[in-house]
DNA sequence: TATTGTTATACTCTATAACTATA
DNA sequence: TATAGTTATAGAGTATAACAATA
């Protein structure tokens, strides 16, 4: 195991750094997304509602599931979505229990220009080289599936 | 410039996986981060407002300039904090206008508990060698600064 | 006059519980 | 009876605007 032998509840000071920088990661990434949500009007929520559907429609429950909130939350946002015309709701061919929330063109289209808008998730990497994202990459692997 | 000369509109595989990868370490800090504050009976903005107290008292104002809302919305969650005796208003010797919120002992006791049970955050460098750790940081410092 | 903190208001997100229509 | 979606309710966070106390 590379793990040095230290006292878990004492990190090192680079240990401590890293884990700051990360937290900063964090911070920044979140602030970019709610500004560029706002910017078209949109809450966190909505956009990242908007987001997974514009990948594929998907029933209300399994919104909720992706979102981690409950699913009587979800009728509220995909209503507000509906009502500006960004979302709607079909009909489930084979359970008629099941709502699909699916993203209208235009739908599509606000969430395109709002991930355009997204510059650090975008382009945080414009500095580093193909050698250090490659390093980059296989550190941020690691960090995920260490559990 | 280490920047390879691709067009900006599609970048290529490897970018695209470490900003995803960057995209699911930020969704996993912050669900661990939630449950983490919501284990000690704190809602997300609680837990932040106390972590930043525990490190020095601040005046209102200072604070919605810290968690990046309004001056308004600090007063209730001041108040919610310190009706459960975590945080505390003092006045500013210096500025009769002034309210210094500061942690109470049992707040700070309460934000090392909550920053314990903060795994992910904590040790998600366990896998990571030295280098590694080095690499990682220069990574992140880099990214954060390029703007 | 300008600034600090607060109050009042309205909207959104959140969880819980109860309801309906299907299965 | 179980499940999908909704409604009702209450608490919390948020922004805006107006206010009192102090500078």
């Amino acid at each position: 195991m590379a793990t040095p032998r230290t006292t878990p509840s004492r990190p090192d000071a680079l240990t401590l750094e890293v884990v700051e920088l990360i937290g900063s990661v964090v911070a920044r990434y979140h602030e970019e997304y709610e500004e560029a949500a706002a910017g078209h009007a949109l809450t966190g929520a909505q956009a990242r509602l908007l987001s997974l559907l514009c990948l594929e429609p998907l029933p209300m429950r399994r919104l909720a599931q992706r979102l981690k909130c409950e699913p009587s939350n979800v009728t509220g946002i995909v209503d507000r979505l509906e009502s500006r015309g960004l979302v709607e709701r079909r009909p489930d061919p084979a359970d008629r229990r099941v709502k699909l929330a699916a993203a209208t063109p235009e739908g599509r289209q606000v969430a395109r220009n709002m991930q355009n808008s997204l510059r650090f998730a975008r382009e945080p990497l414009a500095g580093l080289s193909e050698e250090e994202r490659v390093a980059l990459r296989d550190a941020l692997r690691r960090m995920l599936s260490a559990d």
